[in-house]
DNA sequence: AATGTTAATCGTAATATTGCGATATAATTA
DNA sequence: TAATTATATCGCAATATTACGATTAACATT
């Protein structure tokens, strides 16, 4: 007992929570909000910026690679992280479904 | 060592990461997709349609309704449970913000 | 009052996450 | 080639999450 039991939901609902508990920390948002302000970035900018340790940024950015929502090449020394286009525009997509699927009309609660 | 670090974050990052968070279950994605669907407040008849224990249900809603997502009423013997249009709304903003922050002009990676 | 129904809480076991020092790897420069 | 720089990975400790049986609490029905 104790692990999720993702084989009783459906493939989208277990992408869905996946990739939002990929962006469910906020060292991990504070990542993204950086790459879409510099639409570029490079991973010891991020160990200055925000008050981690190297390892733990490292380990931050891998998260957030497997879960596909952003992608890195190498440059030179460094690496250069950016967003994954097509994983962005579908989680957006899936999360507008989502939020948008609210009507406000009832009254019971 | 092991425990966030929400203080070298903002305010808005840690609230915009706990409401991830709690989102970020296929459980609770199944209960608020469960909720949007039904277009109306539902009672704990999610513990027939989700293949959870009851106490895990049970835990799974409080962790939305402590996020502030989900709002529930003593229905007579049963609770009714539904959407929090307020924070909500907030979320829905928030992440459209985050989300529409992104021009894929770059061409870097 | 006794019984039944529904949901919350408690306690616990299994597992996952977070953070970081230490070390390894890979490309660059001297 | 040796030293340097930038990341990744390993290993570990602290903490958090997930799930569920058992119990409790609150209301409804008989």
């Amino acid at each position: 007992m104790g692990v999720t039991r993702s084989e009783i939901f459906s493939e989208e609902q277990n992408q869905l929570s996946a990739w939002l508990k990929a962006m469910a920390h906020p060292a991990r948002l504070a990542i993204l909000q950086r790459i879409l302000v510099a639409n570029t970035c490079i991973c010891g900018d991020l160990v200055d910026e925000l008050g981690l340790a190297q390892a733990t940024i490292s380990q931050h950015l891998k998260e957030l690679k497997n879960a596909g929502i952003i992608q890195g090449t190498i440059e030179g020394v460094s690496v250069c992280y950016c967003i994954n286009p097509t994983t962005w525009k579908t989680i957006q997509d899936k999360l507008g479904g989502l939020f948008n699927a609210y009507k406000p009309i009832n009254n019971c609660c």
